[in-house]
DNA sequence: CTTTTTGCAAAGCTTTTGCACCACA
DNA sequence: TGTGGTGCAAAAGCTTTGCAAAAAG
């Protein structure tokens, strides 16, 4: 999801058409710089366009950049889903303490899947792998209690 | 979690007590014998129990589990929580089509695991690791289509 | 007896849906 | 002009919470 005209035409090309709301939401996605939020999240970030869209219209349109292959939704157990951009590939590590996301990298993220594909018939989608562990700042907190 | 009388007296140890309805929540997840449920399942197993546990009792009773160790929610993205009894170690493959929940191999976890470890200084989990997938006949089904 | 646990009912939260109106192409 | 999108409001689904009554140790 490189920029936001060239993102408008993907929509279109999937017989989208290309409204104030969804520019709201995906120049709030890609102001953001971050490659993992919520809906909330944007949500929180259109609240500030003009016209504002309305909720339902913003979990639509995640779900249509998820459709056309944008977005993913993350493999984890918040109270929310967690979307990540599919311009950046990469696996996630997400600390079960203080909830922070750090990248997979990607060689490790080859070799794992790979070895789950001969070993269990499964194809991961290294894409959108996510997996629990904790942060050492976390763990060295842990330590000291 | 290996048999009820041992994980009551875990409950006790821990400053809990043992009551009808934790001994039915109890034995509803071990006489399942699966490794993985939702409160849901376990809502449905307790149903039949004499007296019937509430609903927020079999919730607050997961809880307790899960603070004392013996179950753990695994991060998958379905609408329900979906937990994992602890007595069983290994990852979990999620079919993102069907839902189908494979074990991932120990070893292929504990070279991952390690990787990680060395590369992100995060330490995994390896006992409440979920990757999304899409598992051989889906896959197969995909391809047809 | 004291403290924990339960049941009941209601609320909380994120997300979804139905429907009439509006607007992009 | 016609299909597709939007806003509004209400519902759905899972989970949590407050509180008084009941029970475990």
């Amino acid at each position: 999801m490189p920029r936001l005209e060239t993102t408008l035409a993907e929509i279109r090309a999937h017989g989208g058409r290309v409204t104030p709301a969804r520019r709201a939401v995906l120049a709030a996605i890609l102001d953001a710089g971050e490659h993992h939020f919520t809906a909330a999240d944007v949500l929180a970030a259109v609240d500030q366009a003009e016209p504002q869209p309305d909720r339902a219209t913003v979990y639509r349109t995640l779900e249509l950049l998820t459709e056309i292959g944008l977005l993913k939704p993350l493999p984890l157990n918040g109270e929310a889903i967690v979307y990540h951009r599919t311009d950046h590939r990469h696996g996630h590590v997400v600390c079960r303490v203080c909830g922070a996301i750090t990248e997979v990298p990607e060689q490790a993220l080859i070799d794992f899947a790979s070895t789950l594909q001969q070993e269990t018939h499964f194809t991961i989608d290294a894409d959108c792998v996510a997996v629990s562990g904790t942060c050492e700042p976390c763990a060295a907190a842990m330590t000291h209690a």
